[in-house]
DNA sequence: CGGGTTCTTGACTGCCGTTCAAGATAGGCT
DNA sequence: AGCCTATCTTGAACGGCAGTCAAGAACCCG
């Protein structure tokens, strides 16, 4: 095409792969979802891919970094009444994702850019996670390692698939067990 | 070889693989491990991994379930002094699994038996912390909920290799979380 | 010393992510 | 108008992977 290609095309095609590898990434995971299925998905050959993307990593980054400002957006219009539903609220939020939670967590011991994107990732959202705490009244002393524990047990009952109603018991149990002032 | 060839050159191969096996999959994990390397660590061709082991999870299987009753053991042996202890010294055990149980569970979501061996695993560990809850005076009404929560944090230290110190903190702030009789 | 089971292997298939070099496209410049 | 060149697309190919297959080697039992 030109030399200046009105930006908005090709700005219209990535968004097309970014879409398809949304959708596919979302329905049957990472690993199980070929370059080839996404470029068909996305009316494109895979190589076409290579030119927007550097690998398919690269890929899943930029797919998860749209889902986290959508993630950012619904939290800040959410609205939290009780503590717990609050923890429930992300939990439901997170329940469709956790394919690609699962894999993450995996593929992170091997890709050094989705190592950074974790990381990025954790520390938002444990940042989010110790105001609202803190806000509770969970004491400055005991407030990481509370972080970390809400943390874990929500990634444990988003990978594990539990039910609602079962996840919503275990962080009733949570919340009744954390530090308060 | 012959009829019935003695069971011992054959468990002795069999054993030979699934040692190379353990060995590499603990070190570099599973995905990152070709049949190929395995073959070539235990001095076979890749196809004979074929003739003992259906697929690589079943391998994969195998080499857990040799971990999962070694572990048992060393659990059984251990002196038990403090609540926290205990959990410090099942993290520290899992600390160098921590590649491969980030991997398995991805690929529970892909291999129905390695999920079949994720949920007997669950099962079996979460009954023994159970026991050792309620010596522990966790009144029967929050067990459930609060061996989730343990769980959880464990997989979470264990997955995301925090530093031994970090971990006893947060070991002991759950424990202090617990609901007591 | 044959025969049939147990074991091993070389050759192969199909899929994957990724690369490469050739081609198509179309604005900017003269 | 017509070339230049940067931008974009693609067919073909590469190397590595898990897993298959059919031919062969090994060796006890009759």
């Amino acid at each position: 095409m030109p030399k200046n290609k009105r930006p908005q095309e090709r700005e219209a095609k990535r968004g097309e792969i970014v879409a398809s590898a949304r959708a596919l990434f979302m329905e049957r995971g990472f690993e199980a979802t070929p370059m080839s299925a996404i470029a068909r998905s996305a009316g494109v050959t895979p190589n076409t891919i290579y030119w927007y993307f550097s690998d398919k990593d690269d890929l899943l980054i930029t797919v998860l970094d749209e889902l986290l400002v959508e993630s950012w957006a619904a939290y800040r219009g959410q609205t939290a009444s009780d503590d717990v539903d609050q923890l429930v609220w992300v939990v439901d939020g997170f329940r469709d994702l956790h394919l690609l939670i699962s894999e993450i967590h995996a593929r992170v011991e091997v890709s050094p850019a989705l190592a950074a994107w974790h990381d990025r990732f954790h520390a938002a959202s444990e940042g989010l996670l110790a105001d609202e705490l803190t806000a509770r009244g969970v004491p400055e002393a005991s407030l990481g390692p509370t972080v970390k524990i809400a943390v874990f047990v929500i990634e444990g009952l988003v990978t594990h698939g539990l039910e609602p109603a079962q996840a919503r018991t275990i962080l009733e149990t949570l919340v009744a067990g954390m530090p308060s002032a």
